[in-house]
DNA sequence: CGAATTTGACCTGCGC
DNA sequence: GCGCAGGTCAAATTCG
């Protein structure tokens, strides 16, 4: 079992423990129910951004689409090439029409079912600054919402966290952000943090 | 010049 | 079977 990272606490180094919203069950929010709030330390995935504030869920997101990953997991963890009938068939379209973006031979990795957690900020920055870093590798208009819905990939080599980023469309600062899976490594932030520190005491038990 | 982002095409699942 | 919507890929473009 390797070891599990998650976004960095940084907001925990105020006093205070804030607490955050949280999905009731399934990690699905419900706009109508009652939202949980717990530990800033217990929640897998906390929002730990000190610009960012809590707020109250609209019920403006479709969580159930947004989180839904109870699909049988062999369903949704297949990998597809293009030797199959509808590959085959593109293929065919594209040939000497080849263009930019074009899918020839690509491994396509279908959304998973792993765990996801999703929260809202109200900020004015789409980025949020969680200790990881993130390559964007997708945008895309989501219908009956006019921000469209960034998709991020973090960088590290070994790791396949992903998330989503998108606004409210009815208060657009509002800023909904979807984990999806774990970390494998921690946090370039945190190692920052603890490598002066690890090394001292190298230092300190190679002389003791 | 390499890394990161943008952007439009491609792929799949699902509802009708 | 078809069309739509969401998610992903990768060439082109932009940025540092």
């Amino acid at each position: 079992m390797e070891n599990q990272y998650y976004p960095s606490p940084a907001a925990a180094t105020s006093s205070s423990s804030p607490t955050y919203q949280f999905p009731p069950q399934n990690n699905i929010f419900t706009p109508s129910s009652s939202s949980h709030s717990i530990n800033l330390f217990d929640n897998p995935h906390p929002p730990p951004y000190p610009h960012h504030h809590q707020v109250q869920i609209p019920p403006d997101i479709d969580w159930i689409s947004l989180l839904s990953g109870d699909q049988p997991a062999g369903d949704l963890l297949t990998t597809h090439n293009n030797h199959d009938q509808a590959g085959d068939r593109a293929e065919e379209i594209r040939g000497s029409n080849r263009r930019k973006g074009g899918a020839s031979s690509r491994n396509y990795t279908r959304r998973s079912s792993r765990p996801r957690v999703a929260f809202h900020t109200r900020s004015t920055d789409d980025i949020l600054d969680d200790g990881f870093r993130w390559r964007k590798y997708g945008q895309k208009a989501v219908k009956n919402t006019l921000c469209p819905r960034s998709y991020y990939r973090c960088t590290h080599n070994t790791c396949s966290v992903k998330k989503q980023v998108q606004r409210l469309s009815n208060d657009t600062s509002i800023v909904v952000t979807t984990y999806e899976g774990v970390h494998n490594h921690p946090s370039e932030e945190l190692m920052e943090t603890l490598t002066p520190l690890l090394k001292q005491m190298q230092f300190l038990s190679a002389r003791f």
